[in-house]
DNA sequence: GCGGATCAC
DNA sequence: TATGGTGATCCGC
């Protein structure tokens, strides 16, 4: 195994407490370039210490760091003859998911920008090049480019966000106007996969291999003519990525966000290229916990080096995760298209203060069966 | 089979 | 004052 990263150590963790304490909207988005992220960190830290989802987070990170620690000391455990095995078994595997790789399907994943806050901006465009944020003192599901410049990001509390932006406006979720608008685009999308896929309200995944034989189109070409058909019909923009898969499209649509678009050619040398030197958290399904383990654990922090370290990740993960893991590292992902996809469950859940009052509690839950079986 | 954890939007 | 809601998947027990 590799020499552990300089993990912050206890004395520099008391120095500068808010560097450890990190969350999902301290990331680097699309529209954070300028920003002063250690302020961002050290305002968000001091906003949240001493809460009950600091302390509820912090519990959380004491467990990660104990998975990490049993990870490491499962694979310094590993004999010379365990190694070379599971290097046997990732090289195999390797082969294999590599015998699967199917360049003839060119995938275009659609993003919208900001598309809550573009939404509301169109509505009422006095809004526009201020910096606004959908949603409430709670919550921010959304926030503009200008609100962006202040660190200000989806997922964040509003509280925390007023404070880095106190200028910021605040706009109510209305998710009819959303949907609204995402059924204008859905429109736009149909003609060019009439079996495209939504992902949620503002993205949407869409084979082009046939509209762009048919019209004899460059798939940037019909990338552009689309992104422009989607801003004549809603007056909103969007950011696409082409590619041979949906894994690769949708890594692809974010890197000229917003109002941009890339192609990654169909070719497996470009596609080694691009994946070689991608970090891993820019993949779908490698949030934050996952980021930590692999470089924590294997010191893993670009796609490429998950072929690398096939052999331990063979070792020491489930099938399933070892071959997603090593798929990434190939730049594979789904081609196909589902003919069918049915919802699999259903919920609700409330979130209210702590309480102990039994009478409460059933209450809650009552209220909650009686919502849910209204939807059922 | 179930509950908890992780992830995405 | 204050850190969401819905759906999917995987893992360990």
């Amino acid at each position: 195994m590799e020499k552990a990263e300089a993990e912050p150590s206890a004395s520099a963790d008391s120095a500068r407490p808010w560097q450890s304490y990190t969350t999902v909207y301290t990331n680097a988005k699309a529209g954070m370039d300028g920003v002063d992220k250690e302020k961002v960190q050290r305002t968000v830290y001091e906003m949240s210490k001493g809460s009950k989802y600091f302390e509820n987070e912090e519990r959380k990170e004491a467990f990660i760091r104990q998975k990490i620690d049993n990870m490491r000391a499962r694979c310094a455990k590993l004999s010379a003859s365990d190694i070379s095995h599971y290097q046997m078994v990732a090289d195999k595997r390797i082969l294999e998911l590599e015998a699967t790789r199917d360049l003839s399907r060119i995938w275009l994943h659609v993003d919208m920008d900001a598309f809550y806050a573009a939404v509301e901006t169109l509505d009422n465009p006095s809004l526009r090049g201020r910096p606004m944020a959908v949603g409430g003192m709670s919550m921010i599901s959304t926030a503009n480019y200008e609100a962006r410049k202040f660190g200000v990001r989806a997922a964040m509390p509003g509280f925390i966000a007023r404070k880095l932006c106190p200028e910021l406006i605040f706009v109510p979720t209305d998710f009819k106007k959303y949907t609204y608008y995402s059924d204008l685009t859905r429109k736009v999308f149909q003609k060019y996969d009439p079996n495209f896929m939504a992902a949620s309200l503002d993205e949407a995944y869409l084979d082009i291999t046939e509209v762009c034989n048919e019209r004899d189109l460059t798939s940037g070409e019909i990338a552009e003519e689309l992104r422009t058909s989607v801003h004549e019909v809603t007056g909103l923009t969007c950011s696409a990525g082409v590619a041979p898969n949906r894994l690769l499209a949708k890594v692809c649509s974010d890197i000229n966000k917003p109002n941009g678009q890339f192609v990654l050619p169909s070719n497996r040398m470009a596609v080694m290229t691009f994946i070689s030197s991608l970090p891993i958290r820019k993949i779908g399904g490698i949030g934050k916990v996952t980021e930590h383990i692999l470089s924590g654990v294997f010191g893993i922090n670009t796609c490429e080096e998950m072929l690398q370290k096939g052999g331990f990740l063979c070792a020491l993960f489930s099938r399933s995760s070892a071959d997603f893991f090593l798929s990434v590292g190939l730049g594979l992902g789904k081609t196909d298209t589902p003919q069918v996809r049915f919802r699999k469950s259903i919920s609700n859940e409330r979130t209210f203060s702590a309480t102990d009052d039994t009478a409460l509690l059933y209450q809650k839950l009552a209220e909650l069966s009686e919502m849910l079986s209204i939807d059922m």
